[in-house]
Formats: structure tokens, C-alpha cells, sequence
DNA sequence: CTGAAAGCGCTTACAG
DNA sequence: CTGAAAGCGCTTACAG
């Protein structure tokens, strides 16, 4: 069936082009591509009638000839969640310079689905980059031999493919020191969703700050990642007795600081509020909130690396770390004395 | 050239099924896609086969077979902005439930290479969804007709193509209102990027209100779409002696926020404020931010609905706007007598 | 119910 | 420097 625009004119392919060139189909290609010699007069006079018509070589027969479709994919959990969206913008960035386009699929938090999405979207792309933080290790490493090239991101268990992740732990050690230095000897941390990747990076930060300060009481609530998730763990924090209290993220710590204020809980005097990811809207609080910083665009700039790195060479599994860098503002101050 | 995938393996074909399975590949091709009838040993058989190798159509080679992708394709200045990512969001969601991917190109802001982007797009996918506040009319207009099936979000002028819009203009009226209401006759607007589209439809709406009320006074400076537009603002903002003040969104009406916190201009008693949009932050801040809603996933979802109408019928250019609603929250209050 | 053949729009050895 | 031919992996009238 001939391709057809929705006006219901045919497309003009390269057939048009050569027959009225009066050319091969042969040597059209080669003008449009550039790489063998054509004869001056004649690229010449298939260029002017490329321009004529309109000529336009359609990407998807060229990806079932050459075999590459100038596509990467990317699947995220949830598109809506602002930490994927700058991810997918800076691979987006990366991408778009090198002349790929990004096909981003919503797995829509299902982690059952993920690994069916994953392979879907790497039959139609040259590699896949998959943020799943929570889909199992072995759905992993069932599903990344089938699709390399490959990249994950953001999670701490090898696995067969290029990897760049956030070291979260870093980022809570950071934090903790930065509290304890004020002295702070209580500190409750407010837990992620169960199961996630970066949650599980959050107990280890813990536990390696527990371990280094013998004095320090750590307590952690569950609590989620949200602005209402942050609401509602007013009243669990405030009984908790900590001096100090860090988010899962900046949402949770917000939602924390606003009901603080509403209740004339007050920060940094009466208690400490420090988030994670330093959203851009950490700094217009009052206090601004001390947070930690995530250079997520430099992420996703990263794993479009680690992907074109495999283009080129075919070597497999590399490693990326960025580490997060402690921001303070108002919103963490001295511990009170006693 | 046979498809390969990055182990150097070979990829497993239609080809491969039919001369496992004993038949012709048009036979596997009726089993794979169920249409037409098949004896059931055979197509027993040749299931049996298809799970034994792990064979999976190429969507490419269907895509230029059968003329069509699965898959539409959006255009956006700017994937970082907060806007665009919800309505990419909607898009998403709804497209990904017809069975369709969304593949998504960033313009970067350069209204010159847009148009090429989307013909880009358009011939790697089954039609486009365009998000260019800032591409001149000209430049629609001689672009849409090459890539329809087509919609366009967010802009005011007829293009001949589907539509999907925020009245904008009806918002800034409502939120004017409200603070007319409030005693204000003196309102300044700090507006956005010049030539935007969204821009255009606050004028308007301004325009409305001072029609509306005559002894209204509605003043404008030039300011931006950002937190730092808006911290910038802030001098002039109060030295213009307005009671109240309309951010031109409501990154920017924080923004000012901020700034009148840190130099004692109090919210709402000194001043009122209020911003547009209605992102997650707005009820953040204290006071809480007036703003007007926009409910940008559902015009996500609009636009695609307007292509799958299309994809239905040949039918043309069919027209949706959202109206914003007003959210009344702390920052704006009664005008101070005198 | 099934297969041989032509076609989708390109690219690229291979000959000349 | 150029063209005829085969191939990429599918689908679908058309015959039988």
C-alpha cells in the first residue's frame, strides 16, 4: 500500500524522484546519502527534483534497511514524577544532538508490566534506557540480556548492562553529619515508599551514620513521597521527639514544614527540617530548606553516554555514580541545649 | 543485513517460524495476527514454535508493511518546563491505552528549527501533537497541512488542523474579578515572555477587565516566566503602588512572594498575590497561593482524543477549550481602605 | 484453509 | 560513475 498522507496524497518516494530524474533508484540514494560519487551534472539534476517533489526518504524504511532506527527508548514508572521528567529531559538533550530521538514509555508504576514495555520498546528503538526502581532484581536480569545495548539507572545491584546511578546513601551521610554538627543526637528520617531503590539506599546512609556516631539515635516512621504524605507524619514526627527530621524528598520535607507552621512548630528553632533532590522550589520556603542536590539532568546526559559509548565500541557494563551535594539554607539550625 | 541484536546474535524472523513450524510465512503471519482462519494444529504448531524461539514481530518491518507506526508524536519548546510535562503526561497515558507510544522531540526553544522537527516527527510516526507557543502563524500554517493527521495545543489563532486550548484570557478575568471583589483598583500584572501565546491571552483578559470595570486600574510590567523573574520583580512591584499582584504564573507570583516576605511586605494585608497554574507548590506557601487551575493532563488527553477522532474518521479540525478555574487561597485579601 | 508472489521504501554489494 | 538485483521483515490480495 502506498504510503499516503491524511490529505490522501500519495507520499512521493524515491521512485518518483529517480523516474523523473531518469536515474536508478540507485543513484538517488547516493545523492540523498552523500557517500558514493555521483556525477556532478547528475546529483545536480536529482537534487532539483528532490526539491520539486518534496522529497523526503521515510525514517522507517531506512530502519528496516539499515537496520538501525536513529531511536532510543526510555521507560519510566511515571512520567508526572519530576525527578523522571528531568532525567528524560537531559537524555532528550543528549540524544537530540547526536541526531536520536527519544521514545519515552509510562510503565504506569507497574512493575509486572515493566519488562514486557521494556522489550516492546526496544524492538522499535537501537537501545533502551530503563529507570525501574522498583521491578525486581531478577525481572532485571531476566530482561537486560535481551535488549543490551542497554542502561539502568538508579539501581545499586549489578546488573548486566551499563549502569549510572545517585548516590543516595552519600547524600543521607551528608545530611546526617551536617545535623549532627549542629548538634543534633535525635534524628528521625521519613520513609520512601517500601521496596523502592532509593529508599533502600536511605537505610544504608542510616545505618552507616548510626555506626559512625555511637551517640546518635536514628528513628525512622513510613511515610511516602509526597506533599500529603509529608502532611501527615506532622503528628508522628512531632511526638518523636527528634531534634532533626529528614524527607524521603523535598515534597515530604515541605509538606512537614507547612503543617509545622500551621501548628507553630517552629523551624529551625524548634526542630531541624532538611529534604532531598533540592526541587526548585527548596530555596522559596521560609526558611529555605536545606536539602541535598541531584544533578539529574547530568543523569540522563550520562546514560545517553553510557549508550553511545556502546554504540561505538561493543564493550558491556560501565559505571556512573554522581554524588549529591549537601545544600544549607534556614530551615536546619543548632540544636537547642539540653 | 539481518537484525542483530547487540550479542551479535541474530534476531529471530518470521521466516525462521515458518520453516521451523513446516509453513509458509503468510501462514504465521495469520497466526500472529489472529485474523484470519487458520487450521488449529497448525496454528497450534506454529505457537508452539514462536514461544520455542522467542520470536516477536519487528515493528518496524509492520510499520512499513502496513503504513502505519502505532505511535504519535509530540512536539515541545521545553521539556523541562513543569506544562508541558503534564500535558506530555495525559498524552501519554491516554495514547498508551489505544495501544499507541509517544515519541517526543524538544524544539529547545527555537521557533526557526520547529518546523523541520515536525515533519521529522510526523514521518516517523502516525501524526503529531504541537506544542509551539512561540512559532509564528506563518510558519503553522505552512507546516500543519504537510503533517496531518494533526492537533495543536495552545494556540488562539485558526490553524487548519485540530485544536486543543486553555482560555486563558477567561482565567485572568475570573482571578480579576476576585480582586475587584476584594476592593482592588489598582492591579499590576507582571507579564510573560513576549510573543508567547499564553502571553497574548493574558492581555486580552486584561484587556476585558479594564473594559469591565472603568475605574479599574491595571497596570503591566515586562517580568518572565521563572522564580527569578519574579524575585526581580519585586522593586518594581511595589514601587508601583498596586494593592495586588497577578504573577504571569505561579512560579513567578512565588518568586515576588518570597522576595515580600524578606523585606517585610506582608501577604495579603500590604498586598495581595496571586499567580497561574495551580502547580503542587501553590498551596505550599504561606499564605497559600490564589492561582487559577489549569488542568493541563486533561488537554493532554483532549489532544489525544482529537488525533484518535481523526484516525477514525478523515474528518478536519475539531476544537476543545479548557477553562481555568479559580482557586482562592490565602495570598490575596481585602484592598486596605484608602 | 494455505501458499506463491508482489509490495511497503529504502540500501548496498556486485558487475559493468 | 551507474544500474539491476537482492535484501531488510513483514502483510495481503489472489489463486487454488
Amino acid at each position: 500500500m502506498a504510503r499516503r498522507n491524511a490529505n490522501g496524497r500519495a507520499a512521493v518516494t524515491i521512485s518518483h524522484v529517480a523516474e523523473a530524474s531518469g536515474v536508478s533508484r540507485a543513484t538517488v540514494s547516493r545523492v540523498v546519502n552523500g557517500n558514493a560519487s555521483v556525477k556532478p551534472e547528475i546529483a545536480e539534476r536529482v537534487r532539483s527534483e528532490i526539491a520539486r517533489l518534496g522529497y523526503e526518504p521515510s525514517p522507517v524504511a531506512q530502519s528496516l534497511s539499515l537496520g538501525r532506527t536513529s531511536t532510543v527508548g526510555m521507560v519510566v514508572p511515571d512520567l508526572g514524577n519530576p525527578t523522571f521528567q528531568s532525567i528524560l529531559h537531559g537524555v532528550n538533550q543528549a540524544a537530540a544532538s547526536a541526531g536520536y530521538r527519544v521514545l519515552v514509555a509510562d510503565s504506569g508504576e507497574s512493575d509486572v508490566d515493566e519488562p514486557a514495555i521494556v522489550e516492546d520498546l526496544r524492538r522499535r528503538t537501537d537501545a533502551v534506557i530503563v529507570c525501574s526502581p522498583r521491578m525486581s532484581a531478577e525481572s532485571l536480569n531476566a530482561v537486560i540480556p535481551r535488549v543490551v545495548p542497554a542502561v539502568v539507572v538508579n539501581r545499586d545491584e549489578p546488573v548486566p548492562a551499563a549502569r549510572v546511578v545517585v548516590d543516595y546513601a552519600a547524600g543521607i551521610v551528608a545530611l546526617g553529619r551536617h545535623l549532627v554538627d549542629l548538634g543534633h543526637r535525635r534524628i528521625l528520617h521519613l520513609d520512601g515508599p517500601p521496596g523502592s531503590n532509593a529508599q533502600a539506599a536511605r537505610a544504608v546512609g542510616l545505618a552507616t551514620l548510626a555506626h559512625t556516631y555511637p551517640d546518635l539515635v536514628v528513628l525512622r516512621e513510613p511515610c511516602g513521597a509526597t506533599i500529603a504524605a509529608g502532611e501527615a507524619a506532622f503528628e508522628r514526627a512531632r511526638a518523636s521527639g527528634a531534634t532533626a527530621v529528614i524527607g524521603f524528598n523535598d515534597l515530604v520535607a515541605l509538606g512537614l514544614m507547612g503543617r509545622a507552621a500551621e501548628h507553630g512548630w517552629r523551624v529551625p528553632d524548634d526542630v531541624s527540617i532538611a529534604g532531598f533532590d533540592d526541587i526548585p522550589f527548596a530555596h522559596l520556603s521560609r526558611p529555605g530548606l536545606t536539602t541535598v542536590h541531584v544533578a539529574l539532568e547530568s543523569v540522563g546526559e550520562a546514560a545517553w553516554g553510557a549508550l553511545s559509548h556502546q554504540f561505538a565500541e561493543a564493550v558491556g557494563a560501565d559505571f556512573r555514580s554522581f554524588t549529591p551535594v549537601l545544600v544549607v539554607r534556614g530551615s536546619t539550625g543548632p540544636a537547642l541545649p539540653g
